[in-house]
RNA sequence: GGGGGCGUAGCUCAGUUGGCAGAGUAGCGGACUUUUAAUCCGUAGGUCGAAGGUUCGAGCCCUUCCGCCCUCACCA
């Protein structure tokens, strides 16, 4: 890797300095605006001066004039600098602007003769010194790892990954209204767990040092937005990052955002209902309601049409139609298993329910494109929810599915101390790496008190962005997706001297 | 982990059969008062991912390694 800092831009800010220019300024101007409304007001407001704060990322110089490319949040405006409207030191100061600098113009605002909304500038001021090269200005950064791991200038650079990101913003502000109008809590429970749980997954392991003691990161809030609902807070939701110490690919990140709901009286169908209204309300905001009034989305290839209701289909009669033979037969099952050397173990209830569902996933999940909601899963493999009052060995549990992908995963939540201490206590019998590794006594406490009967849910946001955006790659919805960390970035010694260097007098 | 592809200037990329390391852009110096990737003149910029090998000679061929991408497998 190279110089952290360019060295012509490391002279340009000791020229500066000694020219008396604060390179980074303590203050801007208190009355900017934001560049894309003046464009649109570019008539309404002509010959009104503004201020308009940004970087410069353009510029086409002539002798006496320059036209600069000023980007801000909004979008970008063009400001031109004259000689002869300009005081003198801030004319000369053009000549020290590189791109990617930060700056504050005032001005007239206008249009050029070719029509272009124009701040004319008469005040230029340099509001922080960038002495870093922006990359090519015609392609941007293209490296999908370079991209990831320097989004800071992959945003500036490529206006087309801004507006993918402030688009899943909206999406998450859209999705929080709904939460919000249907009177759910927003709550925020911890991210340290003593216990890994409500979920099966590999966790991440920590400690803490004056307690000396073990905490995990969270694989799943749902045990702890469950006690808040046996607290009496009868409607709450998180925006969760949760973390699971497993493999990294164009689906999974290790840390990644779930939506968890959890709604006092309702079940698995409000759920559903709830599920849907949010998936259609975030759609809506990502910008998939299209021209001909059809709100639907393309991703990964497939089109797909997000008008509610929303189909759903039972478990048990897709692996029937797909396997050609019942969950029940354990022969069938077992069989079907090593045509396909699906390595599982078929001893335990679990076992056996959880190879059924490894079917399943063969079978079925790759024909579920969606938007889908399969209804209840085999009870072996649902330990939090509750059974089916009037099928043994299925529980009342949905996962939605949507481009291929699971995206959500529902249940009437079980509210049975017994029950659910028993299929605690069975978990730790498995010692299954991704199963807890002890029973959550607190938790099963909890239900002693009384859990209200609820439905509850968990929504996988990034791969909801993924599909309302059309993105492939899960890394591409993330501003900051895990990476292998960067060697050799800087060597020491050069970083020093150089920021030496520049405080130099 | 298997298969395929890629790695060359800050960035985006060429590089022929193995024969002096290239362009654009960004940078620096200069000219230019209406541009839209401005234009023009000049200039600087390289551990060709790393190591080893073959060869008179390797960016190019071979081996190993590292990294990234795609795909399959794994991962409720």
């Amino acid at each position: 890797m190279s110089e952290l800092f360019h060295p012509d831009r490391l002279q340009r800010l000791n020229d500066l300095r000694q020219a008396g220019v604060d390179p980074y300024p303590p203050r801007s101007p208190e009355n900017r605006e934001w560049a894309q409304p003046l464009v649109e007001a570019a008539d309404a407001r002509s010959g009104e001066t503004v201020t308009i704060c940004g970087r410069i990322l353009g510029r086409r110089g002539y002798g006496k004039l320059a036209f600069l490319d000023l980007h801000d949040q909004s979008g970008k405006i063009q400001a031109c600098a004259q000689k002869n409207k300009l005081p003198e030191a801030e004319f000369a100061l053009l000549k020290k602007i590189n791109l990617g600098d930060f700056v504050a113009i005032r001005g007239e605002l206008g249009r050029t003769k070719m029509g272009e909304a124009t701040v004319f500038a008469e005040s230029l001021q340099l509001l922080s010194k960038s002495l870093a090269e922006p990359p090519e200005k015609w392609h941007g950064l293209s490296d999908v790892e370079l991209r990831a791991r320097m989004r800071y200038v992959d945003l500036f650079s490529n206006a087309e990954i801004r507006q993918r990101f402030q688009r899943r913003s909206a999406v998450l502000a859209a999705m929080r209204r709904v939460m919000e109008a249907e009177g759910y809590l927003e709550v925020d429970t911890p991210v340290l767990h003593p216990i890994y749980g409500g979920a099966n997954a590999r966790p991440f392991r920590t400690h803490h040092n004056t307690l000396d003691m073990p905490l995990y990161l969270r694989i799943a809030p749902e045990l702890y937005l469950k006690r808040l609902l046996v607290g009496g807070l009868e409607r709450v939701y998180e925006f969760a990052r949760v973390f699971r110490n497993e493999g990294i690919s164009v689906r999974h990140n290790p840390e990644f955002t779930m939506l968890e709901f959890y709604g006092a009286y309702g079940d698995y169908r409000s759920m559903a209902a709830l599920t849907e209204s949010l998936v259609v309300a975030a759609a809506e905001a990502a910008g998939c309601r299209q021209e001909d009034g059809s709100l639907s989305t393309e991703f990964r290839g497939s089109s797909y049409d997000l008008t509610p209701p929303f189909p759903k289909l039972k478990y048990r009669e897709l692996f029937v139609e797909h396997a050609g033979f019942e969950p029940e037969d354990r022969d069938r099952v077992a069989n079907r298993c090593r045509e396909l050397s699906l390595e599982v173990e078929l001893d335990s209830e679990y076992g056996y329910w959880k190879a059924v569902n490894r079917l399943f996933e063969e079978e079925v999940e790759s024909k579920l494109t969606g938007p889908v909601f399969v209804m209840d899963y085999p009870a072996a493999i649902s330990p939090l929810a509750k059974p089916c009052p009037e099928h043994p060995g299925w529980a009342e549990r949905f996962e939605f599915f949507l481009g291929g992908m699971e995206l959500a995963n529902a249940f009437s939540e079980l509210n049975d101390p017994h029950l659910q201490m028993e299929n605690f206590q069975r978990q730790v019998q498995d010692k299954d790496p991704e199963m807890p590794n002890e029973v959550d006594w607190d938790y099963v406490r909890a239900l002693a008190y009384g859990l209200p009967p609820a439905g509850g849910c968990g929504i996988g946001i990034d791969r909801l962005v993924m599909v309302l955006l059309g993105v492939d790659n899960i890394r591409e919805v993330l501003l900051f997706p895990l990476l292998r960390p960067e060697v050799g970035m800087v060597e020491e010694d050069s970083a020093t001297d150089s920021a030496e260097a520049a405080s130099a007098p």
